[in-house]
DNA sequence: GGGCTGACCTACT
DNA sequence: CAGTAGGCCAGCC
């Protein structure tokens, strides 16, 4: 495929497109890691690169950049930061709870999904 | 070419 | 549960 002149100057620029794609399919109300996002990215070691990616996304792209966060069910920003309140902000107006600052993987993350396709809310 | 940085992760103590 | 250590690898200077 032809790249694209205006985002990456080179092929290695390309892997930036493959997690904005990832992030892009998160669904609402649901939220994934930053290496989650990598490895369905297919690049399993590269959860520091997602992080990158992020933060260089064009604005346009209209991306839910708050739907990652890292795997402690934290958010990665400092506590006092802009960022910090911004993206909890947007997670909970698309209904996502905070427990004591954390977010509940189990419900909310992408295993929690799955394992409630299989199992039920029950466990 | 070499060294530092980073919206991270896992494992161990 | 909190703190530390090692690993990982694309950008940037």
């Amino acid at each position: 495929m032809t790249p694209d002149p205006k985002l990456g100057k080179t092929d290695t620029g390309n892997w930036y497109q493959s997690v904005w794609k990832v992030v892009c399919e998160i669904p609402d109300g649901h939220v994934l890691t930053y290496g989650e996002v990598a490895r369905l990215s297919g690049m399993p070691r590269a959860a520091r690169r997602v992080s990158q990616a992020l933060r260089r996304a064009p604005r346009g792209l209209d991306l839910p950049w708050h739907r990652v966060i890292n795997s402690q069910g934290k958010i990665s920003f400092k506590k006092d930061s802009i960022g910090w309140q911004k993206q909890k902000d947007l997670l909970e107006a698309e209904g996502v709870v905070f427990l004591n600052g954390k977010i509940d993987l189990g419900k909310y993350g992408y295993r929690g999904a799955v394992d409630r396709l299989l199992w039920g809310d029950d466990e």
